[in-house]
DNA sequence: TTGAAAGCGCTAACAT
DNA sequence: ATGTTAGCGCTTTCAA
């Protein structure tokens, strides 16, 4: 039998009214009253139908508000195309989605933009931004203030949150070593470029790499490690001096952005037997692996990560989810010339 | 601005009453009367408010019929699980879903399944069923007559629907290739197992298969395609026959079922070289994977095939979507031991 | 053939 | 501190 706030009401003696009080913390209640409505409500089973609070609520839609580092990043546009699907989607249940685009990972610049979605009244955020102890110690703050966070894309360490939703680094990684180990026979001598040795991300694409080729026994050396900062420019000088004086590279492992800086200097130096794949599907890497270039690049699905984000904070806001959620992690999607320059799937 | 009945009504100078009897044929209006409506609704941009509906018609709930293949085959239960997530979802919108399970591909049981859940008052169909002209027949006569139809998993040709949600076969199997072009430089002498001649799929995955070997200009050849009939045992023993027969076989392309029975073969028949590829994650493709038996696995995400198919239905019936609906095309996902013995993503 | 009104589950404003 | 009520958008029933 469903389980409705009028039939709640009955079942603890009390008024609908009273009931709403108690279960959004609003309000004066005698604790005693309280604490015999929490109790009943989670024996039967109580949970909000979403219809009737969309329509109740109308007038005061959900606001979720979303931190993107997208300016000047194509990456991010598809984060946000899956949040505009969720957007749309969601309208008519009553969401509102407050996006905030900031340029760069500087720390400052991401807490004020938190304050100011806070600020416009977004009762739940979802974040990517950068792994620091200020960001962790904020949203730490944040969430036991009973603000719902979602980490997005990229997690912070040691926080607590409702959860994230991302790719798996590690697996990324990891499904790179696999991919190479059952191409190449041969002794691998690897350049690897990361974008920087601040980001999470990258780090754990590296790590989970290096274990896989030590699992299975693979023969290999890492030449050198450096840095792009996720400019094509500097990927390009930096690829290209390094492989100038190690002639004896034969693969490249892209673990940052900045694909296209390697492409090129891969190019430029006429590297031919270089076996390079790197990460994420967009415009410039689509390019590099149709020419061959690059052999494939390992994909996070950016469009369900951000649709994904906004959904969870929505239920979470909405009274669907229990009390500890999953984290959400995107499928590992190997794309190879044949899977890539077809169709594009849904959401 | 937002459009309601109320507001459409005011509009057209009628009751909110004759707009939804125009709004869903039902009810006798004047012609004239309900051209207008049906005019200012879409000059306006009318679409229903799913909260709104679903707490109107609580007691006379969106019925879903899905029809699955599913008795003693593994594959379809990720479907059905994909299949109760969205039932899940979306009870508190009004959806129920009605399952009917029948056991393989029978074309006079596929039509029966489909008679039942019609008289069950299904509004929509979810049909995973196959490809022969009497049902397309069905599908098309249902189809004219407004009951909205999504075909799931496999598809059926000349047909007329909502849409298709499902993989696209042709790029998994180019995809194997591409996998086996990166993988292999030598001359390939490929022994191809297949379900059955006769269902879409399978047929496609080796089309594409060859396609994109062709494209990629591989030195090839196909030793011997054979019918496993999604049969275990059957293909054991077929299998066997003929790589005993054929030595020089050093790739065997898995396009059905029955990946278990051809990685038994493998096994019985000591074959450490040949490079053994085939389809879909399940407790025996990831066994096989692990050992090195088979090298890796394409996938299609059938739970998120399964979700989708009763979304897209439930949005039909709830007038959420417009005229032309795209297909639902999952990823075409590699699995190789590295990102297949990881966890498993959400939805 | 059309209009009017009740009510679905919930929230917010008002009343006690 | 608690109860009562109006109303969100829609469907359905009853009345005209």
């Amino acid at each position: 039998m469903k389980v409705t706030v009028k039939s709640l009401a009955q079942a603890a003696g009390v008024s609908r009214g009273t009931v709403d009080r108690v279960l959004h913390n609003r309000g004066a209640v005698k604790d005693e009253v309280a604490k015999r409505v929490r109790l009943l409500a989670k024996e039967l089973g109580y949970v909000p139908n979403r219809a009737g609070r969309a329509l109740a609520a109308y007038k005061t839609p959900i606001k979720i508000g979303a931190l993107m580092p997208s300016v000047g990043n194509a990456f991010y546009q598809e984060i946000i195309q899956g949040i505009n699907e969720a957007q749309n989607e969601f309208a008519d249940l009553g969401l509102e989605v407050v996006l905030k685009e900031v340029e760069g990972f500087d720390e400052q610049v991401h807490l004020e933009a938190i304050d100011s979605l806070l600020k416009k009244g977004c009762r739940a955020l979802c974040l990517a931004t950068v792994n620091t102890p200020r960001l962790a110690e904020r949203i730490n703050e944040l969430h036991d203030r009973g603000t719902v966070i979602v980490l997005l894309n990229t997690d912070v360490e040691n926080t607590r949150r409702l959860c994230y939703v991302g790719s798996d680094y590690l697996t990324a990684g990891a499904t790179c070593a696999g991919m190479l180990a059952l191409a190449r026979q041969d002794k691998l001598h690897i350049l690897i470029v990361t974008g920087s040795r601040l980001l999470l991300g990258h780090n754990l694409r590296i790590k989970g790499f290096k274990e896989e080729l030590d699992r299975q026994n693979i023969d290999y050396d890492i030449v050198d490690t450096v840095e792009s900062f996720d400019s094509d420019i500097r990927a390009q000088q930096v690829t290209y001096k390094v492989l100038k004086a190690h002639s004896e590279i034969n693969c490249v492992y892209i673990a940052g952005a900045a694909v296209q800086g390697v492409g090129s200097a891969l190019i430029a130096n006429g590297s031919k037997d270089v076996f390079a794949i790197g990460f994420d599907e967009l415009y410039s890497t689509r390019q590099l692996v149709s020419a061959g270039i690059i052999k494939f690049v390992v994909c996070q699905q950016p469009t369900r990560q951000g649709y994904h984000a906004i959904k969870r904070a929505y239920q979470a806001v909405a009274g669907q989810l229990g009390d500890s959620v999953p984290d959400f992690i995107t499928d590992t999607i190997i794309k190879i010339k044949a899977n890539l320059e077809r169709t594009v799937p849904g959401r």
